[in-house]
DNA sequence: AGATAAGCGAGACGGTACGTCCCGTCTTCTG
DNA sequence: CAGAAGACGGGACGTACCGTCTCGCTTATCT
């Protein structure tokens, strides 16, 4: 559940408490608020583990203890921060549905945590590992909501039975990234808007099936 | 035409050569050759200014004299490696063109030089410099052609007259961006066109009007 | 005590150690002995502290961390291996004490180790603190017993009641010093014996008191 | 007479001028006036080529081709600025000729320029031919000056005949560095009066030979 | 007049060392 | 036995100058 060496709920299996002094959540909570205040200030890149230490009052050891890297303390303060986000709504459209949460996604990017999500990535590029983690904490959780979201409208016929659900997706938020991390280009709703309804009807079309709905008109 | 700080064609506006020792071309050169080298042996991150200058015979200040970072150096040497390639050809067919030439992208990111354009992209989160030179350089050449091909296509009818070029293009390129930096899944020419058919006909749809033309059975 | 950092009883006021982990004495004595080893194969001048650094097995930053400067390093080696050397005997008579003090003077500037004290002094002229840390550690010292010295030849009628002690001292090494440091003569017995004579005699006579005692024919 | 490379009057002996372009004297002089400019800023060890010659606005070779160290450049800088100094009188007196030097001397080290000197001697620790030149230039001219003045009271009887001059000259000057260089204690007029009476008491009275005059009450 | 030669300002070159920063580990004492 | 403190060996950073070099230009003497 956790990048973090020490599971939530730690040796609960056996209903007993490993001997020693146990971990201290306040030094757990002071890394991650200081990590996601110096995150505000200065890019990751600026970001040292030695300063997140100081900041926090805590030992550079016990940062090193419970996070294997500088990455993984990111997604982990990241994630923290975003519970309970980011969710689809069931409002009937597919089409709705996705352009919400689209536009939510936009809402994060555009704001000040938009640079820890591109931190993240970018740090990604040099360790697999922490894009890894930036997938299962960040993505999938999502990306499962995606899929009962564009079944849903499988079921009610909005979408033709066979559609690849991943490839709609990436192309979806594929869409945004190219924008948000490569061209640095505006990230308006009608660009979502716009793209969403390509993927729709590109993917209506497919296999020569059409169904000839249109989705303009709404947003 | 380069992040290096000198000009390609220096000082042409007087035709005159500046004062003082003029840089050294083979100077130059070697950097860039010992940067792919060393690139091509680890990662950007592993990747020291130090270890380029020592290899390439060159003080370390000659390096920061003309470039003002790594990344602008790994930028310039890349696209310096990539003099042309990757263009559209012009067989007739819109659907053909493109597809091979994200075809032929999708080479090179498959490559060991798919590790390069992964490392500027994410050096480039921390560097907006950075970025904007991998996109002066590497993407709006290949964009400028793009433009041309989408062009010829809708002179034949191939494609609406009020195709939203860059739309387009941010969809195809960005779906093929989030499996390789993000998602880090396969990236098939099955995948490659499956999206360009999404966005063909997604985008001949546009605005009610459908020409009907079918993009299977090629590639 | 030392120009280095630390105090040599640290913390003695509390008779509490610091927090942290405590300096390293395998570190702080491989550090002196690098640095005295390579002065003695190379002039001040040429001694960097990355070579001092490397000779020893230890980082820079644990030379930098106690020392403020190759001068300050040099005088706490140089005074560390000067322990328990030049000092004032007590034999009865002023101009034998203090002669032969002045001669084991010359033994050191002669040696090897003349090239040291050379360098910091030479090194001091653009360092302040240098040369005040250099008077500490060596030169006070010295003049303290040399004041003893000095009085005891007071108390035994061999000089005059109101001696000027400093003007006395000052000329004598300052002769010594004229020669070594900036008219590079020779440094022989037979000067010292002579400039020795000079400042006795001159001494005594001094407002017109004149004990008539000879100091030829010893040394 | 010099030591910059070109002598003062370049290739007199055969009346003809060499081929090529002749030194520029206003290099030169901008060149010694910049160096005495900085000298006065910074010290010796901030001074650096590179500052004189940006500061002269001459190429860093002019520099290097004239003179072949900074040392050697500060000593000719600051020889060419004593010109016409530091001469000895000849009053009929040694005591007051040679007192009225030294405190011509103390007046030299306690200006600005006193920063000069201690720069070139202690520079010269490492550089034995800056030392060298220091002497030649700016010693040397005033010993056989020195000499002059003490052989004069040789003649008149003031001193003995045998009086070692080298000695003498050492023990005053060396009474001096001593608290210039050394122990950075006050150079007053009546320290250099105190000195001046010992070595010329304690010369007189040589050999067991005394010439009973005292030099009290003047200065 | 033209050739030859050297000095000139400028500034890039291969280097060396600087002093700093941070890494991830370690060693100590305190709670 | 976790935690705060902080020293440790290490490595790269980006900078400052070193002393040398390569330019185009200028200023002289010698054909």
């Amino acid at each position: 559940m956790t990048i973090s060496r020490q599971a939530a709920s730690p040796a609960r299996n056996t209903g007993k408490r490993p001997p020693g002094r146990p971990r201290s959540e306040n030094a757990r909570q002071a890394i991650l608020r200081s990590t996601l205040k110096l995150l505000r200030k200065a890019g990751f890149d600026q970001l040292s583990i030695e300063a997140i230490a100081a900041d926090a009052g805590v030992g550079k050891a016990t940062v090193y203890r419970w996070w294997p890297s500088k990455g993984a303390l990111v997604v982990d303060a990241f994630a923290s921060s975003t519970q309970d986000e980011l969710h689809f709504p069931d409002s009937g459209s597919v089409y709705r549905d996705v352009c919400q949460q689209l536009n939510q996604w936009l809402g994060v990017l555009r704001s000040p945590r938009g640079g820890i999500v591109r931190a993240i990535i970018g740090a990604g590029q040099f360790d697999p590992d922490l894009l890894l983690e930036f997938r299962k904490r960040l993505l999938r959780p999502r990306r499962e909501e995606a899929y009962e979201t564009l079944r849903r409208g499988i079921t009610r016929g909005e979408l033709p039975a066979d559609l690849d659900l991943d490839l709609a997706l990436d192309m979806l938020y594929g869409a945004i990234y190219m924008r948000f991390l490569i061209r640095h280009d505006e990230l308006t709703e009608e660009y979502v808007r716009e793209v969403l309804r390509i993927v729709l009807d590109g993917a209506a079309g497919q296999n020569g099936k059409r169904k000839g709905h249109r989705h303009n008109g709404h947003g």
